[in-house]
DNA sequence: TTGACAACCTACCAGTAGGTAAGTAAGCTG
DNA sequence: CAGCTTACTTACCTACTGGTAGGTTGTCAA
């Protein structure tokens, strides 16, 4: 189980792919050129291209899980918690990627009912994490918001995608980091 | 120039499956299917899918337009108007679909490249169209919110977009129309 | 040393993608 | 009614899709 196993690696340019072009604008002969092995090594290590949707989206939620108990466990405050959160997505644009989960999303029409469970999944992990943060931070003075801290993290999870998708398209980085202010700042 | 000419059946199937599966995961085949005729015949009306997608949007861009205009005249509050714009993308989500201009944004990658600027036009006008509401709304002092016109404007359709994507994937129509209130209410 | 297995490969397959050439039937126009 | 145009058809093409069968190579434990 070497760290860059062929496996590993056809994880990684799928996965950039997905994020760049979408779940259906990339093929197995893709990959196969980028890494310079054969189609059927893939089909090897998956067989069908579900079986890699599947595996695609189970360790972007998982990593990306990990590095919200990293947050959560930094000890810094509350704000900066949802700035750290926002920066994650920023992260994704200068490599003209967005979310794989957004890409999913409005990809779901065509994707396998199999892992439609774990997109859902997903999506709630990231609102019941900001839930957490909001309330917290609501207690603690250094957020004021109405409504419920449920309704402010859909909303925020829900600008950060839109925000993704829009400056992408846009190739307009600046979209999204005045987006990420203003999201922040109207929790203040 | 009939009411319902091939011609505009062909957009209306396209711009349906567009919507609902993604620009890369139709065919002209599966339009050729359910208007039941062949598949040169669309190719005669449209070349190639390149320009297919590209009068898909002119077309989606101008009638979002035309309605937009229609509720700037209709005489309601600027909070109407706003309820009236998310109404717009709400009703998407019964039919399955998200708009046409995020799932573009979402596909922007494979688009040919004459699309983009009408890709980018469709946010900027959206924006703009946003930015009068809120401006004259603010003040009227039907609405109230910190920050620039511009900045909220871009949040607000941020999160609608956002919010459709993440209420098909999770087929709870419930998330968006929570979000709608929400996104509302934090700009009274 | 041998057998088993993992990780590849070559060589293929049927189906579908977007696209084209050439023909036809109907309607308009001079 | 001849000639042209519009809207469609049949029949085909090449490239590529996801996927499979079966062979080769290297490693490693018994």
């Amino acid at each position: 189980m070497e760290i860059n196993s062929t496996r590993d690696l056809i994880l990684d340019s799928a996965q950039a792919l997905a994020q760049s072009r979408g779940v259906n604008a990339f093929s197995y002969a893709d990959i196969a050129v980028e890494l310079g092995v054969k189609k059927a090594s893939i089909h090897y290590h998956f067989p069908s291209k579900q079986d890699l949707e599947i595996e695609l989206l189970e360790r972007y939620r998982s990593t990306f899980m990990e590095e919200l108990r990293r947050i959560s466990s930094s000890g810094s405050g509350n704000v900066a918690k949802l700035e750290h959160y926002a920066q994650m997505y920023a992260n994704t644009l200068c490599n003209d990627r967005i979310c794989l989960g957004g890409m999913m999303a409005s990809d779901v029409g065509t994707l396998p009912e199999q892992l439609i469970p774990s997109l859902v999944y997903f999506f709630e992990e990231q609102v019941e994490w900001l839930v957490k943060v909001m309330d917290a931070g609501k207690k603690a003075g250094e957020l004021n918001f109405s409504g419920t801290a449920e309704a402010q993290a859909t909303v925020f999870l829900a600008s950060l995608q839109g925000g993704l998708l829009m400056a992408n398209a846009m190739g307009n980085e600046e979209v999204f980091e005045q987006l990420r202010k203003t999201v922040i700042a109207d929790l203040m």
